[in-house]
DNA sequence: CTGCTTCTTGCACAAACATGCAAAACATGC
DNA sequence: GCATGTTTTGCATGTTTGTGCAAGAAGCAG
């Protein structure tokens, strides 16, 4: 087990339960406790948990996060989902992408041993895909909204409708399981709307503080997702909703 | 097996599990551990991996790729042409920029002052402007082509045909005095052209080795080039039968 | 205070590492 | 054809890093 591997899991169930124990963390790793305490002892100077008698607490949220990897936090997080999210995928599969970050990291995590045909109006979608030798690559040009990193607007819009796709990978939205998926810019809903018209399946993936979350744009309604990539840690509740609705859960 | 094959397979096996082994990868290819952490070294400077004690973990996407001009060598002339290219610059004007290392420097040395439209058919071009907040980017979409880095084909054509723009940054071409600007791709001719026909002026940024070639496309004639960026190297004689077919020399 | 657990520190050892070097494969030029 | 230079690879070398163990210090409960 590689040491980050074990620092990343700690992460981990100290986001779910808010605190771990040395003892049994030594016994779960199959490591001595010795080594857990010096795991803790670095990941507390780095901020990442609060150093206790007898394990560590997770840190209070607000209070220093000096390693924000640009992009934001969550990194590791969404390339877990990525990773169970191109599960879905098979070679011959046509695909729509649009923004976000998670998208991003869904299509570096693509396999290069895939054949697939993909659209997307994201610059970093695109870029990432840009050494994929057997993708098909085809880029909704339009005008670039900086503030979105996608490509919106009337040519974007004409772009889509020439096309159709089997899934449509819908990024950077609100989620609820009544109102649908929502987004917060009119311009970028309605290129949404525009690939969720024409794919078979909307794929989603979010991170935990996604879920449950709505904003003015309604995209699509909930019925209309096929699969819903989450974390494992993610309410059991919320989730038996979206399943309710015809959705498949995938965890990362 | 290829070094560049195993690099492959390596980032196949990022992209699918998110960590390799040094050791497991070593024994899968049959070449010693010290091949392999030589290769993770590498694509670790290459941003594709993050290095850890026991092999690699999968790079944070959003991290990597800032501008890569590849092609590595004649980045420091290519700057300089940069930097004169963007002196003919000023505010108000609109653009085309097609493909080519040359115009990726040029794009990433554009004054973020300079209020300007800019229509590119060039991923690494859209990248290096998705930051410049004064800076309308027009993204030209279509059918991506992996070995020139840009949008051609049908709709390509018909998003530039919707288009005018003052300059055109004419890039990655042939250039001879009597045959004039010529491309290597017939697609790319292609789009090279019809911006071409949409532009009032020609702009091209050349190194040395790239004066007097000629390429089977042709895309413009040399009474076309309304301004030539060239090394302070350049043979003059070249420049001036550039220069007697209306060019106008400006030297980096 | 006493006994217990947990923690830190120092140390030893093995695994992983970077570096330098030489052999082999390859391309290039005379 | 032969010499030369470059790239790639494996091996030998010291060095660094992670880990476990032991001993002492520090926290906690009765």
């Amino acid at each position: 087990m590689l040491t980050d591997e074990r620092h990343q899991l700690i992460r981990d169930r100290l986001a779910a339960e808010g605190r771990v124990l040395a003892g049994e963390l030594a016994s779960r790793f199959g490591v001595s406790e010795d080594t857990v305490r010096r795991d803790l002892r670095e990941m507390a100077k780095a901020g990442q948990c609060r150093r206790v008698y007898g394990g560590a607490v997770a840190a209070a949220p607000f209070a220093a996060a000096p390693v924000s990897l640009r992009g934001g936090h969550a990194v590791e997080e969404k390339m877990r989902l990525a990773r169970a999210a191109v599960a879905l995928l098979s070679s011959g599969q046509s695909l729509f992408i649009d923004g976000g970050t998670t998208n991003a990291a869904i299509a570096s995590a693509i396999p290069r041993d895939l054949e697939l045909t993909i659209a997307t109006n994201s610059l970093s979608v695109a870029s990432a895909l840009s050494d994929h030798a057997l993708v098909e690559l085809i880029v909704l040009g339009g005008r670039f909204d900086r503030d979105l990193g996608t490509c919106v607007g009337a040519d974007t819009l004409a772009a889509v409708a020439q096309l159709g796709a089997d899934l449509f990978f819908l990024g950077s939205c609100g989620l609820d399981a009544s109102r649908g998926v929502t987004a917060f810019d009119s311009a970028e809903a309605e290129v949404k709307r525009a690939m969720a018209r024409n794919s078979a399946g909307i794929v989603i993936a979010v991170t935990n503080d996604k879920l449950a979350t709505a904003a003015p744009y309604r995209v699509a309604g909930p019925e209309a997702i096929r699969h819903l990539v989450v974390e494992k840690t993610a309410p059991a509740a919320i989730l038996a909703d979206f399943e309710h609705q015809g959705a498949e859960i995938h965890f990362a």
